[in-house]
DNA sequence: CGCATAGTTGAATTCCCTCAACTTGAGTGG
DNA sequence: CCACTCAAGTTGAGGGAATTCAACTATGCG
């Protein structure tokens, strides 16, 4: 069963002058930029949850290990989003770097502070927050109901939308087909074989493994077999 | 295939005296009772996030439909639990009766104003929104690496630990087994026979399909798979 | 009492997993 | 530059856990 590589951060920390450019909140505190290295740890499960981060660029990977080695990965975390806000006093999952990323470092104490000063801080707070709820409620769905080709699909189209293009009209798929499984609930073999199918079935595209393109996105949300809708108004 | 019964709310609304007892919060906001038979929506999935409810007594279910049927259900609430905050402009989930429930309801725009003028107002949803998020982190994780087995067990053990004892020793299941396996993502024969294993192993015991008593606490939790612990300090 | 719904149990099927072999690609050192 | 190694990925064959289909029982409600 799968399990992360050894764990260890690059540079341990490097301060930087806070009107760094890069679309960072939060300009009222001092933040941390660092790098981490391919299959780094950030912060381990259940560790407390001292500090939040935003991702600068790079993939990062929560997960979380059962006792015999089952891994769940609970979320894919790509540049410009958050990691760490998971909410109580330690981290529910382990977050990792699936490729080289930069990131920035937020104390949560600061931010508790700030909040009683700023309303702004609190609503982008409870925006993330949100958000990391619907994704996650939305995995509950796929891993709950959906065929492992739905679950594929879905996965695919939602990591497109959420990914930069790369070159001509594909897109990067940085983690590894382990990866993928742990987070779909599926096996290496099965991620492989439905990539294969979708292949096949031109509903994509696969130049090397990690280089994909959509060929027929219509198909592709079919295939992700999304919800109905039971409310129009 | 389960599809939720037709939706009825008893009385549609019923003010209240703001002074009710019942450990309700925000004083400071007026709220709506309302008494819910069984089986009635709350509110449809998709539907726009206008209020949120804590139940005062009784049990809610969040359900999500997919196009052909399939359900998957997002959490169970019981007494003195939240529904309602899932996050966005809209609902991701719809929310039903288990039970016939009573609930006290409040406009989401007023929490808003208030979280401007109270900080503590801001906190008290933040805590309630984290729950949420490690609840559903904690389903992800079941139903993307636990067995049957595995995902009754940690069920039966989380809901013992959420719902007070009926009686001597044993507590009340308000769902049916329809309910627990789009719960858990599993069929109502595998619920049905699962639960018919662990009686016959006397890890609980069984009064009638609804009444349940758990004998061997520490074996059920073994039986959950739970996880390990890499961070200890 | 009769009907409908919920729950249980059995038999057969299926989708995905496990095990295993093979292929591919990246990194290393001769 | 090529041989070697090792990890990642793909593909095939067989098996198993949970589903599907079906029959039956139990429980409540008019």
């Amino acid at each position: 069963m799968s399990v992360s590589a050894s764990a260890r951060i690059l540079p341990p920390m490097l301060r930087v002058a806070p009107q760094d450019a890069m679309g960072l909140p939060f300009p009222q505190i001092a933040h941390h930029l660092l790098t981490v290295a391919r299959d780094a740890e950030i912060f381990p499960e259940a560790s407390p949850a001292t500090h939040v981060y935003k991702v600068l660029s790079g993939t990062l990977r929560t997960a979380k290990l059962l006792a015999d080695g089952r891994r769940q990965i609970g979320a894919f975390v790509f540049a410009g989003e958050w990691v760490g806000f998971d909410g109580g006093p330690r981290h529910f999952y382990a977050a990792e770097a699936v490729t080289e990323s930069r990131l920035a470092s937020f104390s949560r104490r600061d931010l508790e502070r700030l909040i009683c000063e700023d309303h702004e801080v609190a609503r982008t707070i409870q925006e993330v927050l949100c958000g990391t709820l619907a994704a996650a409620h939305e995995q509950i769905v796929s891993l709950g109901r959906k065929t492992a080709t739905e679950r594929v699909a879905s996965f695919l189209a939602d990591v497109e939308g959420r990914l930069p293009e790369s070159g001509k009209g594909g897109f990067m798929l940085p983690m590894s087909r382990g990866d993928i499984a742990d987070y779909l609930g599926l096996t290496v073999e099965t991620v492989s074989r439905t990539l294969g199918d979708l292949r096949r079935r031109r509903v994509i595209q696969i130049e090397d493994a990690h280089q994909v393109r959509i060929i027929d996105p219509t198909l592709l949300a079919a295939l992700g077999g999304d919800e109905m809708r039971r409310y129009s108004a």
